[in-house]
DNA sequence: GACGAGACATAGCAACGCTATTCCATCCTC
DNA sequence: GAGGATGGAATAGCGTTGCTATGTCTCGTC
């Protein structure tokens, strides 16, 4: 039950709440079912009136912000699935193929979790997804299996392959088959230009990038 | 002087050439100046009425086709400046800076240039971009600096960890100096991948991409 | 010189995002 | 407990969007 004396402003009250995440869920649906994320149709699907997008979102912009966050969210708990190992470099391409699972899997949410044109509520959980990388590549450099180059450095490149290979077969210029053959190559890539001993990056980044692509 | 005689099926009259590259050549100035390319706004700035949009295209979805390959058209004409040598992999290297300079000169063309909502209407336009990187990629395996493997692949690769670098930095992910910091590391990875020279790699990367970056 | 095809201009359609207004439920004050 | 105030939700309507139907006008053909 909400009291009133507990939380003397009540910055979402619960029954408000349901009705955002109904809204997100619906427009994550829609996106998902390659229907047109229209304000009258999200409303009627969500059992709403158009209103409930503006008092709660501004509007159709802040509702795609929304949508946005909610993609990077998922991103996070679909990486927080993959388990550090004792191989970094193994972890770096279960990271990656990881990545790619969830790209594919959501292919218009990942597209507009990339939209630059709708702000995110809270720009801080973009790093969600990009903490395991950072975190990874520094026990790659701590252990030696780098050269002393800049953690931050290596996954940001390893993020750039990623995306720019998902998104080009999400836009159908390459197949999907290109995933599985250009990935592991790539990120194989990135760590050999991280310093990397050729055959034990081969061997890590294969083993990696069945494990991430399983789980 | 447009005769019938030479052409009994004049498939685009002269006149109609003019309006329809007048259309397109507005949408692409709209789009490099930030306004909404919408159906009236086009045609009011192009001198003639909405319908000519749809006696030319068909729909606005048919003139987003061929705004997007006028993006391919102009990409392939700016990659052709940059001139093959007789270090492939520095020109490797070159046309990747190429490629990110283009890109961030006009970013919402690039953006609609991989929309893939709407189809090109002569899809091997795309593959001008693509050819020359495949073509310095065959001569370093021929020339024995990467291994003998498939030219096409390692060109698809540098091509998508481009593409991600590129909308990481449009995307405002990224900041803009993520370009000149991230990219030629990108390249000698790929290039490392491929088999390359470490040494030679450093070196050729370095001078192709401020070769590629100031043509 | 009449005919027919193709391109243009105009008017109007449904649907879009958005806003103003009204209604109603809830909560605080006395 | 009753009354006033606050804020979310529903309805109606605004301007604009892409698109289509209709009329006109020019050009090429027989």
């Amino acid at each position: 039950m909400y009291s009133s004396v507990m939380y003397p402003r009540p910055v979402p009250k619960p029954a408000d709440a349901a009705v955002r995440t109904a809204l997100i869920e619906q427009a994550a649906a829609m996106l998902a079912a390659r229907e047109p994320v229209t304000l009258r149709a999200l409303a009627g699907r969500a059992g709403t009136s158009t209103m409930a997008v503006y008092t709660h979102f501004g509007g159709m912009p802040g509702l795609w912000g929304a949508v946005r966050q909610e993609g990077f969210v998922h991103l996070a708990a679909r990486l927080a699935t993959v388990h550090p190992t004792d191989d970094p470099v193994h972890d770096l391409a279960a990271l990656g193929a990881a990545y790619a699972d969830n790209a594919v899997a959501h292919p218009l949410l990942y597209r507009a979790m990339f939209d630059a044109a709708v702000d995110l509520p809270d720009p801080e959980v973009a790093d969600g997804g990009f903490a395991p990388l950072v975190a990874a590549a520094s026990r790659a450099c701590a252990d030696g299996r780098f050269d002393p180059v800049d953690p931050v450095d290596v996954a940001t490149r390893l993020w750039a392959a990623g995306h720019g290979l998902v998104l080009l077969v999400l836009s159908g210029v390459l197949p999907a088959e290109a995933l599985r053959a250009q990935g592991p190559a790539l990120a194989e890539a990135v760590c050999l230009g991280a310093g990397d001993d050729p055959a034990r990056c081969a061997a890590s980044v294969r083993s990696g990038w069945s494990a991430g692509s399983a789980g």
